[in-house]
Formats: C-alpha cells, structure tokens, sequence
DNA sequence: TCTGAAGTGTGATGAAGGTCACATCTAAGC
DNA sequence: GCTTAGATGTGACCTTCATCACACTTCAGA
C-alpha cells in the first residue's frame, strides 16, 4: 500500500460532526471512575474484528486507543464503510440498548484498544449516573442526525456525481476548520472513497475525472483543490444542471 | 380514494417495534406530571404539517391523537415516506437533541394533537428526571437501531424485489402477531409502497405481478396471501435466485 | 534498480429500473 | 345505474451504472 493513502489518515477527512462522540470527555472524576470500575480493558491488532454484524450484542465498547472502521457486509465486494471511529467513541451503543444483534461490524485499521462493559451493568450505569445517561443521549441523538444526513446525502442523491459532491463538500468543511484551505490531501483510494458512498470504483475514477475537465476540482498527486465550490453544491442538491 | 387503501389502516402494517416507541408509557404519575407542565397542546388538521425538514428545531413534539407520517422531500414525486408515527411518540428528538434542524416532515394523517415542549425546557427536564432520560435513551436506540435496518434492507437491497421481499416480510410477521395468519388485506397504494422503499410506482405494480406468477404472493382484491415465504427471504438475501 | 502489488484510466457491454404514455379497472357518491 | 377520480397494468425507450477486461502508473522494498 501507498504511503500516502494509509489509514492513518482516512479520520481527518472523514465527517467529524462526530467528533464530540466521546463518552466520558469533561466528566468529573468519580464518574469516571463509576465507569472505570466496570470496564474491562482489551487489545486489538490491526486488522482483527472488534465485534461482528450479527453477533448478538454482549454490551458496548469505548474505543480508547487506535482507529477502526464500521462496515456493512464485510464480505469483499459488497462491504459498505459507514463511518471511521476515533479514540473515545462508543461502539455498539444502539445494538445494545434495543437489545439487537450488533448492526455493522468494527474492524482495526491500527491496534487498538477497546474498554468493554457489558450489557446489564452498562444499563445499571446510566440509571445510577444521570450525567452518563444525558451523555448517552446526545450520542444517540447525534448519530440519529447523521445517520438522516447520510441517507438523504448518500442513499437518495439522484447519481453518483452528487454522492461524490456531497463527500468532497465534507471535506472542504473539515479542511477549513483545521485552516488548510482549498487545498487538501486526498486521503482516500477511489476504492475506499466508492465503498463509502456506496458505488463503483470505477464510477469513482470517472467522475473524478470528469469534474476535473470541468474544472470543479483538481488533482495533482495527492493534493486535492477544490476550484468551484457551487457547482459541487448544485450537482449535490437535485438535478445535476448539464452532466 | 378507495376505502381500502385509506391512510387509517397504514400503521397496522408498519414496522412495529417502534410501538414502545413511547416517552411517558408505565412513568409513575409525578413525572409524567413534570412533563404535563411544560407541555402545550395544538391542534393539527388533517393533511397538515406538524413540522418541515430543515426548520431549526424549536423543541419536541410528542403525538398525542391521531396518525402522522414523517417524509423526506415531500415535493411530488421525490417524497420520500420515513415511517408512520402513532400516538405517544415523540417527534422531532434527535434534531433537538443535536440541535439541528429537523430532518424530515411531519404531516398529520388524520386530525392530530401533539404537546409540545421546547427545547431548553425538554433538556431540562432530561436533567431532572433521569426517568424521563432513560426512556430517551431506549427510544433513541431502537430509532437509531431501526435505521440501520432501513439502510441495510431498503437502500443496499440488490434490486427492487428484494425491497419488495422485505417489505411484505415485515408485514406478514405482523400478521402473524395480530392473528391474521398468512391473509393480510393490502394496506398501501403501489404509489405508497413505491415512496416507502425508493421506487417508481411501475416497478412496484411490475415486481408484484411478477410474484403473482411465480406463485409467491396471491392477490384477490385487496387481500394479499403469501404462499411462499422462503421464496420471499431468498430474494431478500442477496443474490436473487433466477429472476 | 527491478519487480510486484496496489492504484488508476478507459472502453465495451448489459441489466435494472426510471420515465412517459396510455389503456383499463374499481369503488364511492350521485 | 353513471360518472369520475384515483389505482393499476403494460409497452417502449433511454439513462445510469455495475461489471468485465485490460493497459498504464506509482511506489515500496528487495
């Protein structure tokens, strides 16, 4: 694999609206520790499953160290990435509280570290601790939201052009938050990027480079600038004007 | 409009897990009194909108009387239909929890009433009785959860049938709960069918009478018998069998 | 510097299903 | 019984993409 599309780098591109999804950030100690007492601390090395799609669900893991991936179906081929999750999240939190067989699967893209908690002590946590439970809630809510977004944005989008507008518009966003302008690294394979929103890889080369003779964007290596922002907006909104 | 296809007989064919999809079931009386004093009845016409995708969200809407159905897009033709909302649910929650703006729309079926509870005064009360915030917690799950298996079933389906498949799969498994056995009265227009798994209304009349044919499904009136369910699950699956 | 593996560009082909355009059917209300 | 609006059945056409196939490029490590 090529240096510059490694995974160590997918995260700063990825949609982090999310960012905030930390379970424990800001919280005063002893409820930290409440949680601490239950935890049960485990390793994972790259590339192994932290816990699989369909599994009946035993409880939920804090992500503490390293980067791993949600995905759908991770049979080649048809495998989905719903999103990328960093130090802090929680995983298998929906799952656990409906009581539902987990719904995607995690994967290491680093080693990592995952703190486990099981079901019914993790139920007892949020009766006793109403910060946890209130923090609980704006996680929810939060993956709820985007959870809409991605489906209006990636599931909807009348063609693959507006798929890939909308992933690049994200982009752009996270870019300019961390001041790096219109220009940005690409982090991404066309492959991950197709498995994301969810078509071709193939389709992927050729919008690109379609919006590339269109002067939409432009790639010189790995280095992605944006030219026309409204035309990606446009062609992300409806009817693409004249594709 | 036919008698038998109104909107008063939708809900009973719906996905219902959702129906402890209720925020103030079994609470002993004071906290539901907590609730009663923030609330504010209206009062919702038939054919009306409760609230509309992208509205910043003011607060929570919880569904007191009557029948509503959340849309995405509600101009002809893109509309999307969500799910259909009973009484007791609440409306509106993730969007506020996140402070967002509301994802989709919310038009009354029926005449509605809906309480509601503005934003500050709802995270208060989340604040003050962790009851309350427990049982948004397990709605907020089982939404969160529900939506993963609306994106894995209605959005990665392989095809139109599959969709199809699901679809009249959730429904005989509630008529199999409400005592109906394998005869359940067709509820929806191809039209509705079409907006609540993403297709066009000729591919839905098209996939049925494909069924027919292959003696999957029988259709008399408007009294749908399935006759061969594992034909139903193959297709649902992954690849379809030889279609 | 080679070599190989992964990533990218591009054409040809075909299938699925959206869309348009009708014909027909059904039930509700007169 | 009529009438009529909405629901359903069906053909024709056409766009979009997935898929297959293969050439070309780039980088990493031997």
């Amino acid at each position: 694999m090529r240096a510059t599309y490694d995974s160590e780098s997918l995260d700063r591109f990825f949609d982090t609206r999310l960012s905030v999804n930390q379970l424990l950030k800001d919280l005063p100690p002893e409820i930290v520790q409440a949680f601490d007492s239950l935890k049960e601390t485990n390793a994972y090395p790259k590339g192994s499953t932290i816990f699989a799609e369909g599994q009946t669900s035993r409880g939920v893991y804090v992500l503490s160290q390293g980067r791993a991936k949600l995905v759908i179906d991770p049979c080649r081929k048809r495998e989905r990435i719903v999103r990328l999750a960093e130090p802090g999240e929680v995983l298998g939190l929906s799952a656990t509280i409906a009581d539902e067989a987990y719904e995607v699967s995690v994967e290491a893209l680093t080693a990592c570290r995952a703190d486990f908690i099981n079901r019914k002590e993790f139920l007892r946590l949020l009766h006793e601790q109403p910060q946890i439970c209130f923090r609980v809630v704006q996680l929810l809510g939060q993956n709820l939201h985007v959870s809409y977004d991605h489906f209006r944005l990636f599931e909807r989008a009348p063609s693959a052009a507006a798929k890939l507008a909308h992933l690049l518009l994200g982009w752009y966003e996270e870019a300019e938050k961390t001041g790096d302008g219109t220009h940005l690294k690409m982090p991404l394979t066309h492959e991950s990027i197709a498995r994301i929103i969810g078509t071709s890889r193939e389709t992927v080369t050729r919008t690109l480079g379609e919006f590339k003779n269109k002067q939409i964007i432009n790639i010189e290596g790995s280095i992605l600038m944006i030219l026309d922002r409204s035309a990606l907006r446009a062609l992300q909104a409806q009817e693409q004007p004249q594709l």
